[in-house]
DNA sequence: GCAAAAGTGTTTCCGGTACACCCATGT
DNA sequence: ACATGGGTGTACCGGAAACACTTTTGC
């Protein structure tokens, strides 16, 4: 016998997906070709299914967009003023999605009339998504300084240089070179793959890839990645 | 016109109501008198009204439990786990409150059944209330440590020992005294009263109140309060 | 006087920061 | 040779931690 309690309602998803093309991040945002709002933008979203948990929706929303499967995803806020969506009444589990930007699905991005537009010129977002962004920023910067989460928006080997301008990207800051290196190398994080980093002009830098057994260890605790950062205010 | 979409279902508030006694923190429980799970124990919840938002309806619920109006509220986590509800499926949103222990209404307490049971103590919840009560501790942890809200818990008057013993109940840990007062007094939250605290037994100590006007602001940014807490493993 | 709890001062230690210097590679 | 950018060493500074000492009150 199911609850007496009547207003029962849609539950919709939206996902803030993250991207780091090597100098900023990116938002991968739709343009819609149907209604409610066409011709704006939007994050991608979606509705909440039978027999479907929020985290499986979630998922499910990236991975039609994206191709990608092993994402890095969280839950952050949920959203739920009454005149949200001016077509009915629906409450919004939000989520950000970290996804490394080389190894998507061009053709499912296309087909979706979605696309990568730079965090600093986002254009204006439907309903209440602008501020969905705005939390989900805050989440991750408060998140990628306690744990390190940063590399699932890097490829699987990267140099130390590209970590650091990611990390730079994420918290609008000037970090020192040096110090951040010790800093990294320090956390046993990285392995040295031996090989270098051909796309550089000057001096190739060192490929590193991830200690998946150390990497997955850290993801539990609060061990204070770069806690530092946590106190930019940005 | 409608979405086209079909699955809508009840929206569940659920509330983490912490209280702190002088020793430790405490939550304040309801014994079930209703069904399903007559008898057991379980947050204090409800469900979304038409026309309310979600921030309004968990309002609600914590006043109807306590009589008190101007609690601290947060949103943490939303909960969507397929089963996580034996009647009919409900995604319930998760929200922690802080309460000043000696000013609530025990008529509104003993009309629903509930009591104050300290966290050490608790009994097993229902459907997923144990891992709502983790997880807002978690988050009660973190933002604890890089926002002044502890003194949601406290009355208007108290000694600094009386905060300490707050800060170590919230992060299980022991403080040094001193150290705890210096750091305190640095932040300029606390006005001297003049008045002396004259429950103690022993030698009576300043009663402090805070300074609202410093206290709002720093509600605002992360100015980190006690940055170093926000580490402590427990 | 003595015990218990509040309040003040001082020293040490460590992590973050700043900066000088060296190395590798392409032109 | 020189410009560009990766990598290592060292000195300093501020905040956290550790600790000694004094003050207030009840018995």
């Amino acid at each position: 016998m199911p609850y007496t309690h009547t207003h029962r309602i849609l539950i919709a998803l939206d996902c803030i997906i993250f991207g780091f093309d090597g100098e900023g991040l990116n938002l991968l945002l739709v343009k819609r070709n149907f209604e409610p709002e066409f011709g704006k933008w939007s994050l991608m979203g979606g509705f909440l299914n039978e027999g479907e948990s929020l985290e499986e929706a979630a998922h499910r929303i990236v991975f039609d967009l994206t191709g990608l499967d092993n994402h890095y995803l969280e839950q952050f806020q949920t959203f739920g003023a009454t005149t949200r969506d001016p077509v009915e009444r629906t409450v919004s589990v939000a989520y950000y999605a970290l996804v490394n930007i080389e190894d998507q699905d061009m053709n499912a991005i296309r087909s979706h009339n979605a696309s990568w537009i730079s965090l600093h010129k986002k254009p204006y977002l439907i309903f209440d998504h602008d501020i969905m962004v705005e939390e989900a920023l805050k989440r991750l910067r408060t998140k990628a300084a306690l744990n390190p989460i940063g590399f699932e928006l890097l490829p699987g080997k990267f140099t130390i240089p590209q970590l650091q301008k990611l990390y730079e990207a994420i918290y609008d800051t000037k970090l020192d070179r040096r110090n951040f290196s010790r800093k990294i190398l320090s956390t046993k994080l990285l392995m040295g793959t031996g090989e270098k980093d051909m796309t550089s002009q000057t001096k190739k830098g060192q490929l590193y890839s991830l200690n998946t057994h150390e990497y997955v260890r850290q993801q539990k605790g609060n061990f204070g990645f770069l806690p530092e950062l946590i106190l930019v205010d940005a």
